[in-house]
Order: structure tokens, then sequence, then C-alpha cells
DNA sequence: CGCACTATCTATAAAAG
DNA sequence: TCTTTTATAGATAGTGC
């Protein structure tokens, strides 16, 4: 991917939020197709340092998925959600 | 990557399970960089078509965030669990 | 910020051993 | 099958608006 770095915390804040929304989409993408073409379910969720979720994806039965494993309130917690 | 593939279910078992673990490696080693390098935690979980939990990645505070977002019973579902 | 570009680096489908 | 190789598609750091 693009320049080489290193991989360690980027200290500069804009840097870091832009590489997070940059990967976090490419993560997602790549959850999703894992998903679809092995016909997994898949979570993905990434804290932010406050603690609160900031994102989540899966392919199906998300909601039997989220009763069954998750604890956090949803509603109240995702930043957004985005489901395949 | 390689040849362009749909994104559609492998209907071919081995080819779907060799497809799975290549894609899982990729997923854990993203998700850790993303981890690092942007200071979030992340979990990801890849649950098996009978429910299981497959898989699980993440960077730091483990146990608590296992705790405070995870329902289920960590030893006795996880497969294996690489912690960054 | 948010998107667009692109040179580079990474991931990976197939093939080969 | 499992590993390794290889050709190619995809991801992305830096940059410019």
């Amino acid at each position: 991917m693009g320049r080489k770095i290193e991989i360690k915390k980027i200290e500069e804040t804009t840097k870091r939020q832009v590489t997070f929304s940059k990967r976090r989409s490419s993560l997602l993408k790549k959850a999703d197709e894992i998903a679809i073409c092995c016909d997994v379910d898949v979570l993905f969720v990434a804290f932010s340092p406050s603690g609160r979720l900031n994102k989540f994806c899966s392919q199906q039965r998300v909601e039997d998925i989220l009763q069954r494993y998750l604890k956090v309130p949803v509603e109240q917690r995702l930043t957004y959600m985005t489901i395949s």
C-alpha cells in the first residue's frame, strides 16, 4: 500500500484519523468479502480510545449475533452500522 | 489480488476453506495494523456456519473489552486467540 | 476535512512442486 | 492437501484541491 510505513502509532492526529478512515473502509470491504465468499458470519468492531464502538460489520444473522454475543445496547453505542 | 473472482459464495468446499484461511490471515494482519497505527481497539470475529467463534483479534485492553462487550464465555468458545 | 490521483506496496487466485 | 511461487488485482501513503 502506497509508501511503506512502519507499523506503530501515528502520533499526528490528523494523519492518524485519515489512516483510520481509509483502512477501516478496506477492512470492512474485506470482512464483507470473506463473509460472502467463505459463507461465514463476521464481526468487525473498532473501539475508539474513549471506548465507544465505532463500527460494526457483518453479513447475515446480524440481529441474532448481536443478541447472542454482544452485551452493549447497540442503538446507543454504535456510531453507525454497515450490513453487507 | 491474484486472478479476479466474483464475490459470491465459493461452492467448492476445499477452495472455500483455503480462501477462508488465506483471507483470515490477511484480515487479522490488517486488524492488527489499524489497531496499532490508529491507536484503537479492534475486535475481529469470524463465526463458522455452526455458530462457533472461530477467531478473535485485538490489540489492547483485551480482557476489558471481552468483559464489557462479549456475552460468550471466552475460554469455551474461542478456537484460538491472537493478541498483537 | 473530504475526495481524487497515483506510484508503490500488499494480498491473493491459480498454478506448480 | 500443504507449501511455494507467480502473475495480477487491490490497498494505501503521500500529495494536491
